[in-house]
DNA sequence: CAAAGCTGTTAGATTATCTCACTTACGTTT
DNA sequence: AAACGTAAGTGAGATAATCTAACAGCTTTG
C-alpha cells in the first residue's frame, strides 16, 4: 500500500561496479562527476557510495554530452535548467496518475 | 524513450547487504530463502548475488509469514498460486497505463 | 605557454561477500 | 526418550569490491 508507491527510481542502492556495468562509464568518470558536483550518491556507514537508477540515467545523459564536447561545468548549469520546467510537468502528471490508480482500485481491484 | 518504461522494480542490482538493511533480515535468511526456492537473485561474473526490488518486496511478505509460523515450504506453493492472478491484471493495468501515456503525450509533452 | 579539464593506472588498505561446516533451538515423528 | 527436519546463528578462510591518494598523459582553454 505505502510500497506500491515506493520511488525505485530515486532509492539509493546500487555499488559503483553495477552502476559502471550499467552505464559503460570508468569508476574514475563516476566518481569525478561526482567530484564535479553532476551526481550526490550516499553513502553507507563505511564509505560505500550508493547510486539511484535517477544517477544511471544523468550519467548517461552525461555520457552523452561528454561525446559532444560539452564540459562538465556547462553540464552541471545546463541541469540545473532543466529543473522547474520538470516540476511543473510531473507535478501534473503525478495528479493524473492519482486519478488513475483511484479509477482503476474503484474498479478493478478486488482480491483480498 | 525507451528508458522511461523500463521496469526497475525487476532488475537484478542489488547487493545483499543493501536487502539484508531494507528487509531487516540477516544474510543467513536471506541466502536460506533462495535455498528454498523462494527468491532467485542472478550472479555477477565472480559469483556475487545481485537482487531486485522485486525480490525485497517478496522478501518482507516471506518475513511476514514466517512470524506467523509459516514454514518456507508452504509459503512456496502459496506463491504459486499467486501467480495466474496477476497476471490478467497487470496485463489490463498495462493496457489502460498505455493509453494514459498516449492521452498525456499528445497533450502535454512539448518540451524539445 | 601555462593552467585547467579529463581520464588511466597503480598501490595499499579496508569492506563486502562467498562457501562450508558446526551448532543451537524447536517442533514433529518414530 | 531418541531421532529427525526446519530455521537460523556463528566462525573461519578465501575472494571480490570499493576506497583514497598520487602520479602521468593528453587535450582544451585562457
Amino acid at each position: 500500500m505505502s510500497f506500491e508507491n515506493t520511488p525505485y527510481k530515486d532509492k539509493k542502492v546500487i555499488s559503483i561496479g553495477i552502476v559502471s556495468e550499467l552505464t559503460g562509464l570508468s569508476f574514475r568518470q563516476i566518481r569525478y562527476y561526482e567530484e564535479r558536483k553532476l551526481i550526490f550518491p550516499e553513502r553507507t556507514e563505511k564509505g560505500t557510495r550508493k547510486y539511484s537508477f535517477s544517477d544511471i540515467e544523468k550519467l548517461v545523459e552525461i555520457a552523452n554530452k561528454r561525446e559532444d564536447g560539452v564540459q562538465t561545468h556547462e553540464i552541471r548549469t545546463e541541469m540545473k535548467k532543466g529543473k522547474e520546467k520538470q516540476s511543473e510537468k510531473s507535478l501534473l502528471k503525478e495528479m493524473l496518475r492519482g486519478q488513475f490508480n483511484a479509477h482503476f482500485k474503484s474498479n478493478h481491484d478486488r482480491t483480498s
